[in-house]
DNA sequence: CTTTAGCACTCCGTCCTCCAGAGTGCTAAA
DNA sequence: TTTAGCACTCTGGAGGACGGAGTGCTAAAG
């Protein structure tokens, strides 16, 4: 069967206004939205075709049609109209981005939660490295006796700091020496190697050398450690109780565990793909089957890439969501390309 | 009307058995509960009395009992006994508790999850400052023409840093004059107090100092003003939806926004005091008033106080919760206790 | 061949009613 | 003070009736 441009425009019709209101469609009402030039008997022979060829489902005999995933999939990819977002919400993305902030977890949680709001689903950002990420320079500050700070910087220039106290004295000296043992030993390389360079070295250190270094290769592979289990936040949770598939209880349940406690099973976008649309079955999550997800991604630095998605119902408002977010990780994009590697920058204190 | 022995003993029996089933209590079931001694209409008369005094309520006429917020305090304050953990669940928490972590956001961030998988219910973890904080001291580091590690250190001993791009160059012979600067005139004061001064030094700088000093600055008030909002990390709210209280979605979307959304207004712990219950109504908050939350404080170096808390129906396992919280609190404090200020360390690398 | 009017049919959701079960409160006796 | 007995109340689930919305099909019209 030939899927006419009228069937397109039905289908069309039928998607917008399930995605608005929520229930099913029906042909009457079709016949009045397309114009009332046809009548909702031929509505009818037409959807009839249109759920033989598995773009409609019935929810059952004597509903009105409702669009079924692989419906979904032909709206998002032909049917759709590409949003441009207003002036308003334009204005209302930028001065959300504008505030200042440096850290780059506080801006990808921000960005998450800036995400949910606007389009008023729950919402989840997280970043990734793009290559493994190792140790590029360590410099060791002193404190006191017993103490002193490691700084770490790794690949992609995220800088990390921790106040560390050993048991044996430390002289301030002694810390240039370390600092350049590290810096010639210990960079580029994974965390495990660390591990086993520091033990090939146990042998030739006096212990109160041996345990500052110890202690700074100990923070410096939790740094790796931490920055390779990528964090992914999610915010507006709360959100999903307003969409009325998630009333039922066992379906928001298990979305919301999800979101709270399997954060990191979340979708996440291929390289090189800007943005990415899963409907219902598509995805691979089995807690997803009967939600959207919108993930798109964005660009830190050189070596990372962040990600921020949506999740809602299959029925969710594509056009709107695909909209907002692509414009919100290009500004993303734009806002960490400034100085190659970091959030916006003013060069006034407020 | 005196609360006889007797009465006691009837209460803390429907306490616990309503903790248990989540089902009213019939006069029936104490009867035999209690030894099957007197008769289930003697009980009935003492229910009867236990609810004119406001202890216990009746959902409607002809169903069992259930225990009234007060009874829950009068329960909380006098019936209960307090548990012990058993050698297996205090494995299990300090198993959880033996991995390496030094960074505080995340122990915090963790101790909130752990916490909450123990006692099955949703769990807040919060850090709080015990007076304001400001910064101790400042280092900044080379990197290149353009680029310097700012390093700063504030009250409580927690170290950030952050790379900096500065568009005009900064010579790295001109970094230790600049560290100086900043440690003689920009310690021990708020980032607001930062602003005046910098402000107030504007003339008498040149732009090639002036530029760089302000971006560490602006830094310095960022790390301050982070660690003022207290950031509170919320998990485990899935395990709402187990318990029976919350299967009606109204009740249970409130609360949800609260862990979600709001994270900042859920009850926070009064100095000195090192765990509290909050029964119900006792709670201030409005969406909290028909649950009730468990808190407990444990010590963070000096100036911080960590702030650990459970959240569930007033019908919550209140002695194990307690037993469970304050187990968990006294190993942290323990923990941080051991250097003063850090987590766990181990001198051997794994 | 396509469109349309007409009509029978299906299914849902709601509203009632009915009924068993659980539990109480009260009374009167032990 | 305790207890047996009984009438009463309330809930929750099952069953049935019914209006409404919407479809599918047929047969006629374009």
């Amino acid at each position: 069967m030939k899927l006419t441009e009228r069937k397109r425009k039905i289908l069309k019709v039928v998607t917008e206004r399930y995605i608005d209101t929520a229930d099913p469609v029906s042909s009457k009402f079709l016949a009045q939205a397309m114009g009332g030039k046809i009548s909702s008997a031929t509505i009818r022979n037409e959807l009839a075709d249109l759920t033989d060829m598995g773009y409609l489902e019935q929810p059952h005999t004597s509903a009105g049609r409702v669009p079924s995933p692989k419906g979904y999939r032909l709206y998002v990819n032909e049917l759709m109209e590409h949003k441009t977002l207003s002036q308003q919400e334009t204005d209302q993305i930028n001065s959300a981005l504008s505030g200042k902030m440096r850290e780059l977890d506080s801006v990808i949680a921000q960005a998450g939660q800036m995400v949910s709001s606007i389009v008023s689903y729950p919402a989840y950002s997280a970043a990734v490295e793009k290559s493994s990420v190792t140790i590029q320079r360590y410099d060791l500050l002193p404190v006191d006796a017993n103490s002193f700070i490691a700084v770490v910087m790794t690949t992609g220039s995220r800088v990390k700091s921790q106040l560390l106290h050993c048991s044996i004295a430390v002289t301030p000296d002694e810390l240039p020496a370390l600092a350049n043992l590290l810096n010639s030993h210990f960079t580029g390389i994974s965390g495990q190697e660390m591990g086993q360079k520091l033990m090939s070295l146990a042998g030739q250190l006096g212990a109160e050398l041996f345990m500052p270094l110890s202690l700074a290769i100990e923070y410096a592979s939790e740094v790796l450690d931490r920055s390779a289990q990528n964090q992914v936040f999610t915010t507006g949770q709360a959100q999903l109780f307003q969409q009325p598939e998630f009333q039922d209880l066992s379906k928001a349940n298990e979305l919301m565990g999800l979101l709270t406690d399997q954060k990191d099973t979340l979708p996440v976008l291929d390289e090189n793909t800007s943005m990415q649309i899963l409907i219902g079955p598509e995805n691979v999550n089995e807690a997803l089957r009967d939600a959207s997800v919108v993930v798109a991604s964005y660009d830190i630095g050189d070596n990372m890439r962040g990600l921020i998605g949506v999740v809602g119902p299959t029925r969710m408002d594509y056009a709107a969501v695909a909209a907002r977010l692509s414009y919100f990780a290009e500004s993303l994009t734009k806002m960490f390309g400034k100085n190659n590697q970091l959030p916006p920058k003013e060069d006034t204190i407020p």
